[in-house]
DNA sequence: TTACTAGAGGAAAATGATTATCTATTAGTA
DNA sequence: TACTAATAGATAATCATTTTCCTCTAGTAA
């Protein structure tokens, strides 16, 4: 379960670093973001602080956010037809995200580092990083649906 | 040119089907969506449309471009720190994006229509759609950038 | 411990992309 | 040619996100 303390600790030293202060609110985010590796949107988030400090308000979520997106130390994920989710682990890899009940889980998928470095060889780009993305749905909505 | 004229007239046919009209606006976003094959965002859509139809309203090409997705025959592209890409090819299929000048092509990429059905298998997921897309910084923006 | 100060929080207004509303117009059909 | 439902255009509304502004506090050093 604190199986991403040790990379929670390492974004904590990262935001002293570049002059960042750790308050109760973002020590909160952290830990649902960093340390327990949901992938949640900011209303989710604003709950799962809010549980510990009921004045929070939705912009310091927002703030806060954005904060470690710009230290990259969590991606923002999704698409236009919903608001956006952020995930603690900001190196690219593959998502498995669920049309019905939008749950987005992480899926392991061999030979896939290749890839980026096979397209910068073809166009010439240099390739910063990338996205896969699988669309469907989850066994327990199909279930219901039945 | 008109490499996609077939499927121009597909589009229209299909919205003649679906009760719905083929109006001057209607057709200028149709060329530029499924014909020309860009991936242009609404603003972008706007500005083709206007050089015909001077008067066109904004509203009009959302509606438009919403028609066309709710019948899928077009998709969205895109993610948060961008507004919405629209692509006259609904078929999943990998794209090249510049984060700096925001150009997005199509590439071939082989072997990918197999991960997910791979997925679906290893996950119980019944999977409707994917995304692969590469994120970098085109020849010409490395060049501008020396 | 205390004091200092830049960074952060809270509340609310502003923004910007997208959607909804409301008539007047018109594409498709008979 | 006339009819009618769909669409266009203009504009207001919505909703996620950002900004503002002022107060408070985390981190630091005396
Ligand atoms: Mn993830
Ligand atoms: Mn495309
Ligand atoms: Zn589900
Ligand atoms: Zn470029």
């Amino acid at each position: 379960m604190n199986e991403h303390q040790t990379r929670l600790e390492e974004v904590i030293a990262k935001l002293r670093a570049n002059g960042h202060r750790l308050t109760p609110q973002r020590m909160a985010v952290l830990k649902v973001l960093v340390r327990d590796r949901e992938h949640l949107n900011v209303e989710q988030i604003y709950e799962h602080v809010k549980a510990d400090f009921p004045m929070t308000s939705l912009a310091t979520i927002y703030k806060t956010v954005n904060v470690l997106k710009e230290m990259g130390e969590v991606m923002e994920l999704g698409f236009h037809d919903d608001c956006a989710r952020f995930d603690g682990n900001p190196c690219p890899h593959p998502h498995l995200i669920c049309i019905n009940c939008k749950k987005i889980m992480d899926i392991d998928i061999d030979d896939l580092d290749e890839l980026p470095r096979e397209v910068a060889r073809r166009k010439g780009y240099q390739i910063i990083s990338h996205r896969f993305e699988f669309y469907g749905i989850c066994p327990r909505c199909q279930e219901t649906s039945n």
